[in-house]
Formats: C-alpha cells, sequence, structure tokens
DNA sequence: CGTTCGATGCACT
DNA sequence: GTGCATCGAACGT
C-alpha cells in the first residue's frame, strides 16, 4: 500500500525513523526500480543552517513550504540529482533527505543506470552499492529535476509499505554539511550493507 | 587499502 | 563570483 499523506504530516523526527524499512519506486522509461529506505536525514525549518529553507523562503526550496508527501528533488554539485520526502504541516519548511536503498526490485535496471557514462561495467556492482548514497540512488532510480513536487502519494514515484519486518535503527550526525553538524538526524538500519558514510556498528567487533 | 582532486550547473548574495 | 545535503577516477602506500 502507498503510505497516506497523513504519515508525513508529522514531526519531521518521526517521520524519519519510520521511513526506515518503506519502499522508495519509480515507474519510469526503462522500466520500474524500487529499493527498501535504509538511510536518511532531517532538515528541519528555517532555524536549520544545514537545512534550504535557512535562507528564508526562495524560488529553489518552495517545494519545502508546501503540502507533506510531495518530492523535494534538487541538483547538487552540478551534477547529483537528491530526493527528499517533505514532511510536516504545509508551510513549515521541512523534509527528509534519502541517503541510501537496498535493491528490491528491477536491479538490472538499476545496472544499466548506474553504468551509464563510466568506465565500470554492469555486473561490476555490488547489490549493496547500487543504491549507497544520495546521489547514486537517484541515478540508480532514474530520478530527475522533472520529478521535483511529485506527490509521493500517488503518481509514478511513490513511497509504499510493503509489510517489511522492522529494522532497528541507529542515530547519528548528518553527513556532508558544514554547518549544523551536531545534530544528530541521520538515521539508519542497522546493520545494512547499504547505508553511505561512517557506519554504525551492531555489535562487538 | 588510503587520500586527493576534478567534474559540473545553478541558486543565491 | 561563491559554494554546495556528491561521486569516481587516479594515484600513493
Amino acid at each position: 500500500m502507498i503510505v497516506p499523506r497523513a504519515f508525513y504530516a508529522r514531526p519531521t523526527l518521526e517521520v524519519a525513523p519510520d521511513l526506515i524499512g518503506r519502499v522508495l519506486v519509480h515507474d519510469a522509461r526503462g522500466g520500474t526500480a524500487a529499493g527498501v529506505i535504509v538511510e536518511v536525514e532531517a532538515y528541519i525549518g528555517e532555524s536549520d543552517p544545514a537545512c534550504h529553507a535557512a535562507p528564508g523562503p526562495t524560488k529553489r526550496n518552495a517545494p519545502l513550504y508546501g503540502p507533506p508527501g510531495i518530492a523535494y528533488v534538487y541538483l547538487n554539485y552540478g551534477m547529483h540529482n537528491l530526493v527528499n520526502a517533505v514532511t510536516e504541516p504545509e508551510g513549515f519548511p521541512a523534509a527528509v533527505l534519502i541517503r541510501a536503498l537496498e535493491p528490491i526490485a528491477g536491479e538490472d535496471i538499476m545496472r544499466r543506470r548506474r553504468a551509464r557514462g563510466t568506465k565500470r561495467r554492469r555486473d561490476a556492482f555490488t547489490t549493496a552499492e547500487l543504491c549507497r548514497g544520495p546521489g547514486n540512488l537517484t541515478r540508480a532510480l532514474g530520478i530527475t529535476l522533472r520529478d521535483n513536487c511529485r506527490d509521493l502519494c500517488d503518481g509514478p514515484l511513490r513511497i509504499e509499505d510493503w509489510g517489511l519486518p522492522r529494522r532497528d535503527v541507529a542515530w547519528s550526525r548528518r553527513i556532508g554539511i558544514n554547518v549544523g553538524v551536531e545534530t544528530e538526524w541521520r538515521v539508519s538500519a542497522v546493520g545494512s550493507d547499504a547505508v553511505s558514510g561512517p557506519r554504525v556498528r551492531a555489535g562487538s567487533p
């Protein structure tokens, strides 16, 4: 079933961990691809210096102020599309950045998309690395700027609940930013080999 | 393994 | 003109 809008219309720090274990699906040219969300980060309000809403409303960050349950997709470093799920009641700018997935459908399509334009062969990718990292997962799913403002509750780009088992989650600092580094607003599924960056250890060595 | 460095586009000041 | 919510290729160890 599709995750309903009410799910997103909540405090972002409640939405973020609840997204772990849900499934991001994209029907696109080339076919459908989907992955289990295993790593996210919360960006919350104009007072969060790392949130794109920090400068106040602008043309780019307008989706953050829009209704919950829509996608905020933007271009980062001139080459990577990053996808967020907009949260909180409309008018309060916040979102959850999706940082990593475990491929669950359309893995062959993901391989084709990931290998395109690189020197690596399709079969040189491990399954775990196909959607590891926010730029990599949008590439694997074929998510582009045209998906900005798409409704995640209805349409080709969706988040679904497949009734998968609950995952243990761990909170840690957000990655790849220079401000707002103290808050532990990154959530990852413990033990997942698809999680990017510093991984949280599941047990003792 | 590790680290460095270039690519690349655009919103924002 | 500056600075990114990044990635992978190249090179050093």
